[in-house]
RNA sequence: GUCGGAGUGGCGGAAUUGGCAGACGCGCUGGCUUCAGGUGCCAGUGCCCGCAAGGGCGUGGGGGUUCAAGUCCCCCCUCCGACACCA
């Protein structure tokens, strides 16, 4: 018998798959359909170990669904467009097409090595014309309805570079990442997808997903909705009077209730009637405190805790309150977000701590308007408890009292007051906020758009949409590098000039391009129809796989990419792109945990990579995902230490000699050994299809190396051999298949998922431990029915157990056949 | 700071509902095979006391509920992750 060759084995049956095409799969697949999809990975080359373990638990699925019955979808692709390519591309002038498709093949040949198999006629690349024409094409519709539009929005702005930074660009002290330049907001023009319209549903509809909790909060607190109530207030003087401007504040709040605490209100330093409420005598110093918020970073802004008092200014104005008439000074301070609400609050210093802290560092007057516990001894009190200090005349004259309410209820009541008398109404908030998708990038999709010198365009600012029939937009290879950061297409004239499709006179191109999120916000769709050249995917074939059955990926993308993904798949079926019922794209995910290696995060940066390359020329793919799987719960971290690549190579060349057809290593059983062996493969199948569910890879592979174990103790039979094979033909593919083909000279991953005979479960003898208080001191063997009585009778019975008895037990507790626990 | 997850032998981890803590693997020790190394096969391996039989201790720490707690409840500590002034 030939040793077990990893090598000319694993290639053999890779090639296989691959000529045969055994995992391809057609739209008309009579099998029930099963969508089982890994996140597209960015093609950085060759895999590194977050991709094996990735691509491992997509593949064991793909084979365990084909196995019990299913037309399984395993679609593979990548998300190609990105900065590493563009970063390369100003290194070293290397075009970032030619960087990439160099990356690709690298890509797919490892991950074929380690036996992942695809249906590669439907791969997808974001880069290519095609993808590219798509993305267009969808956002040309989003256009249409209203969803994509554009507006002034402030963006990292790197006065060395040039250019906007993405939020990771800025370190953390506020200076850019290459120049080291410090950032400034900046407003341009920018375009965005309006997924607040969204909002509501992307929250209502998590409750329609199998996914993992934390994924499900995180995507809740994302969105951040909030409840309460939006109200104006008159800008007044110190004694009550109107300003000259008559302007009016509106102001959010979750706590309504709390409003007689008021004692001073703010906007953020952006707030547009920030300088018109401002005071001739403040004027000076409101401009200098504008300048410095603007040209401050949110990060510098948020490490300028604990000064607290150089974030605010005085404005010299005031707000009256209209709970009771009063004018309170209004200030403006940076703690107030102008993307938040309506950009301006009412501070109640009691109730809140962050308007405790700068009541405190302006001597700011502080109302209690909620009882606080007894023996309270914090600052601001923000739980529940009775009204107080909430009664007075309204600005209309009314009496209004809280008083002794509790937070629901005076929170109504204060609400009904301010809608009875039109000055404010209940109002749901979101902390999401619409999607910026430009990129001053050149490797990314462009935005299909001109600026016409003579047409209005939309709103006015002359921007006109590229027909349908003008798809793809792409951009030029001609391009030159500069280590500027700015994109190459704003210095391109062959691209920039064009000509504007409704009047035919000259138009220069929008040089932006989108978001790479928003390429992979809807290629799960293009996977289920990815040749159709008319559209981006048919309703039919859509609405055949859709949603996704099982996706897999890590948890750094559980907040955006998954957020977009919902929100696109939601819109596209919306404007009747897609079928109107598909709610979500995804119905289970899973997150993988990180790999990390001594307890540091695997990188390159780190130079702690352990290459998958050498474990797969030495061990082989089977022994390099059974490691994977063995070394811990799917869900969790792991430590590449962990993974002991021994133990599974190992246990693969215990498998080998056990079920060669030509090998002796193990004996065969006979007899009663044989049942015994035969009943303990039941066993084993009823354990591992329950594993397999329930995504506990690590104690199936357990089980499988105590049966093996079993099987040289006890010796085999046909039925404990191939049952042990089928079982394990997901996980190691390779190896099964390769003994399956000589014992039987078949497919063993075309074979039917083996079921277990419930009768073959029953055992004759069970062990029954006997505690004395709580403690283990015999065990003896009872048949599984055994009766209470029996079971007392013959624990007391026992020897071990006398000793440590006096006398007769206050109590017994039996639990037969298991557990009896005497208490002396 | 808020939210979420986790702390079990030298190491990775196991323990569906409260019912034998440490499955399985790594490592280590010993034996057999071998000229030898490696491979392979067999056995042992939580800690402490003991020659042994046996006994005691033991799931981050402290309390509690229970005949019985890794598992349930309360308080605390540590680590990891996400969000970071969202009114």
């Amino acid at each position: 018998m030939p040793d077990y060759d990893p090598q000319s084995v694993e290639a053999r049956w890779q090639q296989r798959w691959r000529d045969e095409g055994t995992y391809e799969i057609d739209n008309d697949d009579p099998r029930p359909p099963y969508y089982v999809l890994n996140m597209y990975p960015y093609p950085s080359g060759p895999a590194h170990m977050g991709h094996v373990r990735n691509y491992t638990f997509g593949d064991l699925i793909v084979r365990y669904k084909t196995m019990q019955g299913h037309g399984v979808l395993s679609p593979m692709g990548f998300d190609s467009f990105g900065l590493p390519a563009e970063n390369a591309a100003i290194q070293s002038g290397i075009h970032p097409r030619v960087f990439t498709e160099e990356r690709i093949p690298q890509l797919t040949s490892s991950i074929t090595r380690i036996g992942a198999v695809y249906d590669w006629r439907r791969t997808v690349a974001s880069h290519t014309p095609e993808y590219i024409r798509f993305t267009q094409w969808i956002f040309l519709r989003f256009l249409e309805r209203g969803l994509a539009y554009k507006r002034k929005a402030a963006v990292n702005w790197c006065p060395g570079c040039q250019t906007v930074l993405a939020n990771e660009q800025v370190l953390a002290d506020g200076t850019c990442e290459r120049s080291g330049d410090l950032v400034e907001a900046r407003d341009l023009e920018q375009w965005f997808f309006k997924i607040t319209d969204y909002a509501q549903q992307l929250l209502d509809d998590l409750e329609l997903v199998d996914w993992p909790e934390r994924v499900v909060t995180m995507q809740r607190n994302w969105i951040g909705r909030s409840e309460g109530a939006q109200f104006s207030m008159p800008v007044v003087d110190a004694d009550g009077e109107p300003h000259e401007s008559a302007a009016r504040v509106e102001v959010y709040t979750t706590r309504p209730d709390t409003a007689f605490g008021m004692t001073y209100a703010v906007l953020a330093p952006e707030h547009e009637l920030a300088l018109t409420v401002t005071t001739p005598e403040q004027r000076d110093e409101v401009e200098a405190f504008i300048a410095k918020a603007r040209s401050t970073s949110e990060m510098d802004r948020l490490s300028s805790e604990g000064a607290i008092d150089k974030r605010g200014v005085f404005t010299g104005s005031y707000l009256q309150n209209p709970f009771n008439g009063e004018p309170v000074p209004l200030y403006l301070a940076d703690y107030v977000l102008v993307t938040y609400g309506t950009g301006a609050i009412m501070a109640v210093p009691g109730e809140d701590q962050r308007d405790w802290d700068f009541a405190k560092a302006y001597d700011l007057p502080i109302i209690r308007t909620v009882q606080p516990p007894e023996g309270f001894d914090g600052e601001a009190y923000t739980g529940t408890g009775p009204a107080i200090n909430s009664a007075g005349t309204t600005i209309t004259g009314d009496e209004l009292d809280l008083n002794g309410l509790e937070m629901a209820e005076a929170k109504a009541r204060a609400i009904d007051w301010l809608t009875a008398n039109g000055i404010g109404q209940d109002r749901v908030n979101y902390r999401l906020r619409d999607w910026l998708l430009s990129r001053q990038r050149f490797w990314g999709c462009p935005i299909p758009i001109v600026y016409c010198t003579s047409c209005a365009g939309l709103d006015g600012n002359g921007a006109v949409p590229v027909p349908d029939d003008q798809l793809p937009v792409i951009a030029p290879d001609d391009v030159e590098f500069l280590p500027t950061g700015e994109s190459p297409l704003k210095h391109h004239e062959g691209f920039l000039r064009t000509t504007c499709p409704q009047c035919g006179g000259e138009a220069m191109r929008e040089t932006d391009t989108m978001d790479t999120f928003v390429d992979s916000s809807w290629y799960f769709l293009r996977f289920a129809d990815p040749t159709n050249e008319d559209l981006p995917f048919s309703q039919e074939a859509v609405d055949h796989w859709l949603p996704v059955d099982q996706y897999i990926g890590g948890v750094e993308h559980a907040i955006l990419h998954l957020m977009y993904a919902r929100f696109f798949t939601k819109a596209l079926a919306d404007i009747g792109v897609a079928p109107s019922d598909l709610r979500e794209p995804f119905k289970r995910l899973f997150t993988q945990g990180m790999i990390r290696l001594g307890g540091a995060k695997m990188s390159k940066s780190k130079g702690n990579l352990v290459a998958p390359e050498e474990i797969l020329d030495r061990e082989g793919a089977d022994a390099l995902r059974l490691g994977q799987l063995f070394v811990g719960p799917p869900a969790d971290d792991v430590d590449w230490e962990g993974v002991g690549i021994e133990g599974t190579h190992r246990f693969i060349g215990r498998l080998w000699r056990l079920a060669h057809p030509a090998s002796d290593a193990v004996p065969e059983a006979t007899g009663d050994a044989a049942v015994a062996v035969d009943k303990e493969a039941h066993r084993l199948i009823a354990r591992v299809s329950d594993e397999y569910e329930r995504w506990s890879y690590n104690t199936a592979v357990a089980a499988f190396m105590e049966f093996t174990n079993l099987l040289y103790k006890q010796g085999r039979t046909d039925f404990a051999v191939d049952s042990l094979l089928l079982l394990l033909a997901p996980m190691a593919p390779h190896v099964t298949a390769e003994l399956w083909e000589l014992r039987h000279g078949t497919h063993v991953h075309e074979q039917a998922w083996p079921t277990h005979d419930p009768s073959m479960l029953a055992v004759d003898s069970v062990t029954m431990v006997v505690q004395v208080k709580g403690k283990v001191r015999d065990r003896i063997e009872v048949s599984p029915d055994i009766s209470e009585e029996e079971a007392r009778a013959l624990a007391l019975a026992s020897e071990a157990v006398q000793g440590h008895l006096d006398g007769e037990p206050t109590k017994v507790i039996v639990r037969p056949p298991n557990i009896v626990n005497i208490v002396p």
